[in-house]
DNA sequence: CCGACAATACCGCATTTGCATGATTTTTAA
DNA sequence: TTAAAAATCATGCAAATGCGGTATTGTCGG
């Protein structure tokens, strides 16, 4: 007999927190250790008795569930975090993948569907839900069809900033490159001019990307 | 009657090409518009022939079948497209996201799982298998636990560390918080010093997280 | 109370960098 | 083949920067 995938459950809406562990614990397969109410509770509880998921709530009052899963995260390595909750908003997703969260799924999911997931995701799955899913890849998307301010730069220009953004002087790229010292810094002058910019710094910001 | 979701195939090896037309054609709500052999003769008819999804194979003779994605996306912004290849490799995944593929499925998926992810991508969904899910989602993961290099600066030199990260120069970050360049540079030289960097640019790596 | 630290500020020096002007050679494209 | 673009190198100046030392003030924890 192969033993049960252990849950816990982090929800502080009573009815919902209620009708989880029910489910859970009377599927085949599933045993719910504990439920909390609060994110604290269950800090305090599960570092000592690690399951192999966690349902987690994101909007718990006092901690919420994202910095929740951060904690945990650390100290019980092995223990799969699904998020579980009503909103699916872009900065909330993000975070909670940052803070080690491996499955993200919307309340609204029918029941099967719950477990069916706890199942993927404690056998090595990310179940998210569809929408979430399309989120996640999205956000990955470049439009190479938007032309890129670093087109206008010539190879060996690029070949130059790439050093520079790696934090090298003048003097360094030119060694590297084997030419003279002032053919970098006029290729440098050229960047700037072409990229708009008066510095190291921002040319650096624009070639890797950020604002 | 609801039509059918329209789908094209990409691949070069016969009898995978073969069999995948015919599961897609032979399923109730499925039907195959076209198969190619190669990127490039998909890149010359499909502009013309948007489908609702394209299966896509990665390891194509000539043109591969992520800079095939690359192309056709910009042509047919509706079409959905479905990476569908033997390998699991981190960056093959993370180059065809970036492509703008919303699926990446393993060939050895079986063939109901197949036309479940199709259905699910024309959806909205972005049907992952599981590994690949799993690895998308852990590449957001930061490690909290590894203590951030940024924790031994002080808020102060966190604010100028920040207005430098903008491109500013002493001077400016002088007049903008009201001190004396001075006092900016010093704070400036304390900050190498806890971050063990010699310029701007490394040092402003290290506290955007890049390296 | 005292020591550690943070924030403020100044001086000074050598180097790096931003900007200008000009020139030669090679490569590319029209 | 001819013109444009790219890559190479030089000279020079003023400002910005990196590195070192020193000093005052205020805060915080032991």
């Amino acid at each position: 007999m192969k033993t049960s995938i252990t849950v816990a459950i982090v929800e502080d809406k009573e009815p919902i927190r209620q009708s989880l562990a029910i489910l859970v614990d009377g599927a085949e397969g599933f045993s719910c250790q504990a439920t909390f109410e609060t994110a604290e509770s269950a800090l305090d509880y599960l570092p000592d008795h690690c399951v192999d998921v966690v349902l987690m709530d994101i909007d718990l009052p006092g901690m919420n569930g994202i910095d929740c899963v951060r904690h945990l995260k650390t100290r019980c390595p092995n223990t799969q975090f699904m998020m579980c909750t009503m909103y699916d908003e872009d900065e909330t997703v993000f975070e909670a993948l940052k803070a080690g969260a491996n499955s993200y799924i919307l309340k609204r999911s029918p029941p099967h569907k719950l477990l069916e997931a706890i199942t993927e995701l404690h056998e090595g799955g990310a179940p998210m839900s569809s929408t979430i899913a399309r989120k996640i890849a999205g956000s990955f998307h470049v439009n190479t069809s938007a032309p890129n301010e670093l087109d206008v730069l010539t190879p060996r220009e690029r070949e130059i900033l790439d050093r520079l953004s790696k934090g090298h002087s003048h003097k360094e790229v030119a060694n590297e490159l084997f030419v003279s010292p002032t053919t970098v810094r006029k290729h440098i002058f050229n960047i700037y001019e072409k990229l708009q910019v008066h510095s190291k710094v921002e040319a650096v910001n624009k070639y890797l990307g950020r604002k």
